[in-house]
DNA sequence: ATGCATGAGCG
DNA sequence: GCTCATGCATA
């Protein structure tokens, strides 16, 4: 009986889209390649000046990503883990400065909506707001929601520290290895319950915690994936925690007395950026990973692409981006 | 499982 | 205009 449905429509704004050709290919020598290329900065002013020589530059030096790409396959995958893997040695120097680092600071998240979808833009559900950008501020403002776990500011991970008594967190739950652990925990003993990753984000609103609301499908692999912020793992673990224990439980109960119960809109239409464009943008991205306006405006109209799907594939890129990062070094 | 996107909150 | 959390659509 929820009868939501969580798709709400919501229009993306693209009347007519490139279009472009469909392709999917990743080059994961990239993964590799950021993970180590951890110094960018020196670069920005050479890229402040430059203009068709650089770009154009770039773009050959995706050309030669093309060619390397196409002969090899990589051990890494193209997107970023949250697994601790310690084989990349991360620079001393440039770990992880959160956000902060480069120049837009902020950095809300969504808000911890009911999972009641109120308006026909249901968007953000769940919690959202959980860290935040705790990292950045060690006072992570979620806390006033009681939602997010607190912890000191060091570094990257920190979720600002709140006792409200509503959840008190340990080193031990901000521990990179400690969640990976729990990552995977969760995921067997949901799929011991035989919950879907989607039963879950919407089970989530059941357990009735404040400011909690449902999740998507999306979130829930995610942070079994632990392709999620450190953050955001460590807010969104007491809750899925929760829900795990609630729902061994009210299994538990089944097996004890068997009986009881057993049991529209418009579609966005998602950009895929072809192949070839996708290497330019990761040339450019190596080079610069935050374009100005008008950077982007150049990229854009070289590649063929509206401007907002650059920028926003620099922002995503830079998400990626950050997580590999910490992971690398965790 | 993951790419592109939205939107809140902040500077 | 950015970051961050999160979602829809899709491979």
């Amino acid at each position: 009986m929820m009868s939501m449905n969580s798709k709400q429509p919501h229009f993306a704004m693209h009347p007519s889209l490139p279009e472009h050709k469909y392709t999917t290919l990743h080059s994961s020598s990239e993964a590799i390649r950021r993970a180590c290329l951890q110094a960018p900065q020196l670069q920005s002013n050479i890229f402040a000046s430059l203009d068709e020589t650089l770009l154009a530059r770039a773009e050959a030096l995706a050309a030669v990503d093309i060619a390397v790409s196409q002969g090899k396959t990589h051990p890494f995958k193209p997107d970023a883990t949250y697994h601790t893997m310690n084989s990349v040695p991360c620079s001393s120097n440039t770990t992880v400065h959160d956000g902060s680092g480069g120049g837009g600071g902020g950095g809300g998240g969504g808000l911890i909506s009911t999972s009641a979808h109120p308006h026909p833009h249901s968007h953000m559900h769940g919690l959202s707001h959980l860290s935040h950008q705790a990292a950045m501020n060690m006072n992570s403002p979620l806390t006033h929601h009681g939602l997010l776990p607190g912890h000191h500011g060091g570094g990257q991970g920190g979720p600002g520290l709140n006792n409200n008594g509503l959840s008190s967190i340990n080193d031990s739950d901000t521990d990179p290895r400690e969640l990976e652990a729990f990552a995977e925990r969760f995921k067997q003993r949901r799929i011991k319950l035989g919950v879907t990753q989607a039963d879950v984000g919407n089970a989530l609103v059941n357990l009735k915690i404040p400011g909690v609301g449902s999740l998507s499908q999306s979130t829930i692999c995610r942070f079994e994936s632990l392709t999620l912020s450190h953050n955001n793992m460590i807010a969104l673990k007491p809750i899925l925690q929760a829900w795990l224990e609630e729902a061994e439980g009210a299994q538990r109960e089944k097996l004890n007395k068997p009986d009881i119960y057993s049991g529209g809109e418009k579609k966005r239409k998602r950009t895929s950026i072809a192949a070839p464009e996708k290497r330019s943008l990761e040339a450019y991205f190596a080079v610069q990973p935050r374009p100005s306006s008008e950077k982007i405006a150049a990229i854009a109209e070289k590649l063929d692409l509206k401007k907002n799907v650059v920028r926003v594939w620099f922002c995503n890129q830079r998400q990626k981006q950050k997580r590999l990062k910490f992971s690398a070094c965790h």
